[in-house]
DNA sequence: CGAGATTTTGAAAAATTTCAACATTCGTGG
DNA sequence: CCACGAATGTTGAAATTTTTCAAAATCTCG
């Protein structure tokens, strides 16, 4: 399985805020929905579009000569990807899971490129968030980091699914796998997290969290 | 020392692209010139300008709790930063050595977000790009990262110096200065580079060191 | 030239990776 | 509905890398 069209009534593209969810749907763009792994775009294609997550996950990666695989962003319901300085991708992006997507073609929309600066600002706040995430020099910390920046952008109080694997964990923060295993169980010996199943995680105590993450 | 004003008819800023050189004057902005250490803007500040470097360079830093500084970025001559996606810093930014920094009021010019797109995507470039550095597992292979993005970003063809201390190249990788120390001394027993001082670098072998950082 | 700052080097300690084995989860089909 | 098998995740122990702490060397600037 690939690509699905959809019915789509989800609102349009420019309207939609990220972390919130679209408004207002007088220009409709199409919703594709992606299953597991699909590639949504490849390093090295034309770039002419931005993405808007509807519902799962993307992850947005490059490879390395060597065969590691470095992801430089997650992305989210609401949230905006696809941004590029010279109309070359330079990275994958594919679903996680079962992902929708809508897409906006740039071409056809010219004149909201004010409406754009405030997206791809939104961009280089993550980046440069996660930049700060990686400088630090501790697994523990990484991994906390990364539990309450997932948290937070799910807007969840308790109890929320993690929507990629360790593996993706583990290629997002500079770690291997199984030092994000071990990280986990570390903290949940201590009582700072729950496991639910593999997916499934609960922040005991926020603030002991917020403190290893500083 | 703090500030000083510049005669300054070096060009005007929106016409100004990263890495060249300005090329119309006709709306010539306030350049000042800062001393080593000189803060150009801080965290929690209301942010209204952008910034464009006119000689020198510039790190921007965040501090955390526990007293550690990670830089998420330098700024070369001609490059373009300070954008920001809600209006206040929430990052420092300090002249490295002595620097010439242009500046742009945003209020005064409301109708040029078609040309500030560009330059944001720039700089989320670049922070993409040093995210892959920080994801390597190998303090080398982001140590030659480093040192070749310096050369090409100096447009160099052989020797050049890195504006900044051995400290500031560790908080910009996540590495301590004494390992920063330690590759640079490795680098040189190996033949790849030459240093000059504690500043003048040459590359000697560029392949090894693209191959190395990958 | 000399003093302070910066950098380099060494050795031990700590953290992470690697390699290997084992456990758990999830989907599928009987 | 349970069992099976593949995929994913966890744990252990050794090897490697990096950090930490300490001291020596080098550089810069007055």
């Amino acid at each position: 399985m690939t690509v699905h069209p959809l019915p789509a009534d989800f609102g349009a593209f420019p309207f939609a805020l990220p972390g919130g969810h679209p408004a207002d749907s007088r220009h409709a763009q199409p919703v594709t929905c992606h299953a597991a792994g699909n590639e949504i775009y490849a390093q090295g294609e034309k770039a002419g579009c931005l993405y808007q997550v509807e519902f799962g996950a993307v992850r947005v990666y490059r490879l390395l000569s060597d065969g590691r695989r470095q992801i430089s962003a997650f992305h989210l319901a609401g949230e905006v990807f696809g941004f590029e300085a010279d109309g070359t991708h330079h990275f994958f992006a594919e679903a996680i899971g079962a992902t929708g997507i809508r897409t906006l073609r740039l071409q056809a929309a010219a004149d909201l490129s004010h409406a754009l600066l405030p997206l791809a600002l939104q961009s280089l706040v993550r980046a440069q968030e996660h930049l700060l995430v990686l400088g630090r020099q501790q697994a523990a910390e990484r991994v906390a980091a990364f539990l309450l920046d997932m948290a937070e952008r799910q807007g969840v109080l308790e109890r929320f699914d993690l929507p990629m694997s360790r593996t993706d964990i583990a290629d997002y923060l500079g770690l291997t796998i199984e030092t994000v295993s071990r990280v986990f169980s570390k903290l949940r010996e201590k009582g700072i997290i729950r496991l639910h199943g593999l997916r499934g995680v609960e922040i005991a105590r926020w603030q002991t969290l917020r403190d290893m993450s500083e």
